[in-house]
RNA sequence: GGAGGGAUGACAGAGCGGCCGAAUGUACCGGUCUUGAAAACCGGCGUGGGCUUGCCCACCGUGGGUUCAAAUCCCACUCCCUCCGCCA
């Protein structure tokens, strides 16, 4: 949620970066008419309940004086006064309601270094790395042993099956199998490791309240993209931002434990609901993956270095395991709503010659701090805390990479040497059994 | 799932329906004393909101209710603890 209080402060500023993303002069315009409005009833409202409290005051001084029928008249005259504040708070909590529902929807403002721009087709590459880059080329060159679509390489390997997956759970469900399985052990604590001496390791449940995931922003806005179970009041997460944000709600942290940097590896569930029929190949985009996010409560000055690590981390994960690689700046029309800045990490995926989206590095400020209330303290008192997050990595897109790209001239996959620690004998072969 | 107990400020822990936003202790911050530290003593010490910046309002697990007036009474819910049952 952005600052009211800024918005009031500053509003020309606030409309101009709001702007950039698409929200319009008129809609900031009625919150500061409605809030306007509230402050007015909210001010009529206190006004009657001092007086009520007042009263009620002086009747028990009465009482004590044993002046009972001076008492029972301040009483009738307090009874009054009572029903018409019940009247003003009604009104100023309708009002209030309507506010706060219009600022849940707004999204954050941009931070300045965002590129202008109206969606994804504005975003800057920030840069592009892989194994034994050359001055001067701005790509690898792949084998055509590498062409071939990791949902091939798999059937040939047996180590994936979206029919069983389907079966059970519906389409896009996939269902590893074998060593398709352990590599996805594998990477995950291949990650969980690296990010070891700086974060700790987190493993939060896999589900999360309405409430809870009001306090994210992910309602109401994305109702439709998530799993619902209606009967207990849960969502399944869709990222482990959602708990790790959470997880210290409402509390006002210590100073001297910020950074406070958390990692957790949990599933993610996603109904995709918006991209129904697109990329539905393969491991493109499915509605359950591995996802290890990294993760950090920070102070506004931390911030910025906090979002740096998280990104390099990402990064370091990616050359480790030796793939192709892009670095994107969103630009202020492709933001997430909470986000002040997003970078975004994309893998090269040869066997189906696209880049896919592995990972997703921001900076929300104190948006998301404001709503769920996550404060430190500072000499002049509480102060919202800065959250960043991002993934490292997200695995099931890193798995189609890593066989297309691993892929030998004779179908095997012989997989980078980092995991050998993780996974064992490097090379798949055709199941046998 | 059943029975009982509990939820108050950073923590511990009081609180007959009426100067209770809340005693007291600890911790913390400032000061006196001291070569320094400790002890002792003095002072300060919750969060949010509104406006005429000095005041007003809200908050004692959450939501309702009773009352002129609720931390205090009533109802529902949540969480924690103990015991019983069940169980990976």
């Amino acid at each position: 949620m952005i600052d009211l209080a800024q918005l009031r402060r500053e509003p020309e500023f606030v409309k101009a970066a709001l702007a950039r993303r698409g929200v319009a002069d008129e809609t900031m315009d009625a919150i500061l008419e409605v809030d306007g409005e509230h402050r007015r009833l909210l001010q009529e409202a206190e006004a009657l309940r001092a007086e009520v409290k007042d009263l009620s005051r002086r009747v028990a001084e009465a009482r004590r004086a044993k002046a009972d029928a001076e008492a029972d008249s301040l009483a009738r005259l307090s009874r009054e006064v009572g029903e018409r504040e019940r009247a003003a708070r009604e009104a100023c909590d309708a009002v209030g309601a309507d506010l706060r529902e219009r600022l849940l929807m707004v999204p954050n403002l941009p931070a300045p270094e965002v590129p202008d721009g109206p969606d994804e087709s504005a975003n800057v590459e920030v840069r592009r790395w892989w194994v034994g880059m050359d001055e001067g080329a701005d790509f690898p060159t792949f084998a055509s042993h590498q062409r071939v679509a990791h949902w091939d390489v798999a059937r040939e390997l047996g180590i994936l099956d979206l029919e069983a997956g389907a079966r059970l759970a519906g389409s896009m469900f996939p269902l590893y199998r074998g060593a398709g399985a352990r590599l996805l052990r594998a990477l995950s604590t291949f990650a969980l490791d690296r990010h070891r001496e700086a974060y700790e390791e987190i493993r939060p449940p896999s589900v999360a309240l309405t409430d809870t995931m009001m306090s994210t922003g992910h309602l109401p806005k994305s109702a439709d993209d998530m799993y619902e179970v209606p009967r207990d009041d849960l969502w399944l997460i869709p990222t482990a931002e959602v708990p790790l944000t959470s997880m210290r709600r409402g509390e006002i942290l210590d100073e001297s434990i910020l950074p406070l940097r958390l990692t957790a590896l949990t599933a993610c569930f996603r109904r995709e609901a918006g991209a129904a029929g697109r990329d539905t190949r393969g491991l493109l985009r499915v509605h359950e993956f591995d996802k290890v996010e990294l993760f950090a409560y920070c102070t506004p000055d931390q911030a910025p270095a906090a979002h740096a690590d998280i990104l390099a981390r990402a990064e370091g994960l990616l050359r480790e395991l030796g793939l192709t690689y892009r670095v994107l700046e969103l630009c202020a029309g492709d933001l997430g709503t909470s986000s002040a800045r997003t970078v975004d990490l994309e893998v090269f995926s040869p066997g189906v010659d696209r880049w896919l989206e592995v990972s997703s590095v921001s900076w929300f400020r104190d948006f998301q701090a404001r709503r769920a209330n996550v404060r430190f303290r500072t000499p002049q008192g509480p102060q919202f805390v800065h959250t960043v997050n991002g993934s490292g990595l997200a695995w099931a897109r890193i798995w189609a990479a890593l066989v297309e790209t691993y892929r030998q001239p004779d179908g095997t996959v012989r997989l980078p040497d980092v995991l050998g620690p993780y996974f064992g004998d490097l090379t798949i072969r055709p199941r046998t059994t």
